[in-house]
DNA sequence: ATTATTTTTTAGCCTAATCTAAATTTATTT
DNA sequence: AAATAAATTTAGATTAGGCTAAAAAATAAT
């Protein structure tokens, strides 16, 4: 039940990127993404990407038929995997050695991602001692392409009075993670939920000891673990 | 008399890659090189490279006039110099850090060369100690181009009956440093010339007691630092 | 000082990836 | 069900980088 790519495929940094689109705005891979979804994603126009879905289709990357979107094939889903998993290795190379902040990784990432060279992500994996998760708490895909799904949920699903430990970001902008910083919330900070406003969706959090107000769209973008 | 370059030049990989060639076939940038050293350093044809030399020259990154090849100019050698440095602390890392052999390197710091980040350049200059020469014992050049070139010589100029010690390779090939690594010498490796022969150039050394006779082809490729 | 040879440049073509504008298909509303 | 709107595709250009083949310039050889 393996999955064999005999000839390795040759990709452009280009054909990658929209590999990687695919597999985020798709649900790992699972679902059919429209052009226009795709080309909002990438900031690039409808027209572009009909043709290079087309070459990916070619490639058999891609299922794809005209007004129906593109799906990536498992051999697509396991190219698409190993330029996360090489993202996020990268990441939190970065962080963990290169004294970056987790606001500022995205960019560089978005570049070391596309070197191609089995052993220098097998080594760089045991070099950060096979990491499982991101600096933004998203799973590091294995050299299968498979993770963990976490059970988290957002942190405006939290009722009042219940703890909390933070495990993710939806909304990874430099400016949301800024202000998390400023706010000394980090992953695996623990978030007492003390009440909600019904009537505009903020939240009175207690952390370390102190008490801090959030709006609805901090809340919603803020993963967490429950604990009991 | 500092060499300010105010708006970052946005460098297309190949123009990187041209960029390097010239300031390696141009003696860190200080002469001109001919089209046809170019092409056949970078495996492409004369035309193309006169195509982008011509871009080169447009950029003032290099001076260029028809039939007399192209010389860096000061804010090209500064770009070129950069790159190397980025490609040598790349392969020291590799190779303190993830385990290459000198052999291995290569490739993959041709990559990673390209990638573009102030900080993360300067972060892993820090990582790895300030190092101030590669695997294979060249130069690291500093943030503003410098280095000291080392008063290194040809094994193959050493006298019989005198020590030095390996500080690098002018060859850097695969099979070349394989063929170092199964006879045991790395740099700083102790060299005794025993006797040299005068037909064919080849040399009797003694390392770490044990003698070793070599072609004319590895003394002409390993430089090394006399030692009295 | 002419040839001949080598080097370099020019001219024209090709592919990848993008774009705009127009055409077409699908979806949504009256 | 027809009309309108939105999404998608096609057609035709463009730009970067490369190639081939022919022309031009520089160098070497007779």
């Amino acid at each position: 039940m393996y999955l064999c790519i005999s000839k390795t495929v040759r990709m452009t940094h280009s054909e990658e990127n929209y590999l990687k689109t695919i597999y985020h705005l798709g649900n790992y891979g699972v679902q059919s993404v429209s052009t226009n979804a795709i080309a909002e994603q990438m900031e690039t126009k409808a027209s572009s990407v009909t043709d290079m879905v087309k070459k990916l289709a070619e490639k058999d990357l891609v299922n794809y038929k005209k007004y129906q979107g593109a799906k990536l094939t498992e051999v697509g889903k396991k190219i698409a995997s190993t330029i996360v998993r090489k993202h996020r290795l990268w990441e939190v190379f970065l962080v963990e050695n290169l004294n970056f902040s987790w606001d500022e990784v995205h960019d560089v990432a978005e570049q070391l991602e596309h070197i191609q060279s089995k052993k220098l992500i097998d080594q760089l994996d045991a070099f950060l001692n096979f990491p499982t998760h991101d600096p933004h708490g998203d799973p590091i895909p294995d050299k299968e392409g498979n993770f963990k799904k976490t059970d988290k949920i957002l942190l405006s699903q939290m009722d009042h009075n219940t703890s909390c430990i933070c495990v993710g970001v939806k909304d990874s902008s430099s400016d949301f993670l800024k202000y998390l910083d400023r706010n000394s919330i980090a992953l695996g900070t623990e978030i007492v939920v003390i009440s909600k406003e019904s009537f505009d969706g903020s939240m009175m959090l207690q952390i370390d000891n102190c008490r801090k107000a959030i709006s609805k769209e901090v809340s919603n973008n803020l993963y967490v673990k429950s604990v009991l």
